[in-house]
DNA sequence: TCTAATACCTAATTTTCTTATGTATTAATT
DNA sequence: AATTAATACATAAGAAAATTAGGTATTAGA
């Protein structure tokens, strides 16, 4: 039996940006702590996302207008929050479904899929 | 529909010593150029190893003993054979469990799972 | 004869992440 | 009351792994 404590960081790499843009869809709004939190209790501390790889990320989001910002203050403490666009959406279907393809070749390359059904 | 042409780099960072250690796994015994082509028929040109990327990954698996390498002339011109080592398939079914828990970990943050069968 | 395919290789650059550092507020512990 | 941990943002130096571009040489095909 294989137990996975944590992701070596290369396997993460390249699939931080479909992650944020994913949560937004499901979240609506989010800021940038929220997102880490929600990411590594959603998978048992398996991929946890640092805070450097994390802003720089969520500002090209922004950048490119994927995202929109809006700052709310929680007594003297600031939150980022961060939301899709209309374009964000696209690029996050578009995102989605291009792992979600990968993934699948990914499994057919390297002769996982053992199972009979096949869609 | 989503069609798929090529996966954007990104995706693929990170998965290249993991395709080419399984690639050996299932061929006994390949060389560069052959794997580069081999990605490229099995994953429908979705997944297109650039030589730039494989040689030098090839090396560093050589370098770390996960491969040996035997030179064989066809004619004048030189074939490097790379064969997993016992340290290799080591390596190998390592790094494939690992991606195969990677990609489960990833279809269930990203809400992939909307099949009823989960094993 | 010229081009495409085969077969290897390296170097400069780019991208993307890690690690480290910094600031500041608030909650919890001692 | 004072210290530590957690919350919440940010950037910068460095490392890792790819891309892009270049190079050499042989062989097959047009």
């Amino acid at each position: 039996m294989y137990i996975c404590h944590m992701y070596s960081s290369e396997l993460i790499k390249g699939t931080l940006k479909t992650i944020v843009l994913n949560l937004l869809k499901n979240n609506k709004k989010m800021y940038g702590y929220e997102i880490c939190q929600k990411v590594k209790s959603m998978t048992d501390d398996k991929i946890q996302i640092t805070e450097g790889a994390l802003y720089p990320t969520l500002h090209a989001l922004e950048k490119q207008g994927d995202v929109i910002t809006e700052k709310v203050y929680i007594g003297k403490r600031v939150r980022k929050y961060y939301t899709l666009t209309d374009q964000g959406k696209n690029t996050m279907t578009e995102r989605v479904n291009e792992l979600s393809d990968f993934m699948k070749t990914m499994k057919f390359l390297l002769d996982l899929d053992t199972s009979v059904q096949n869609v």
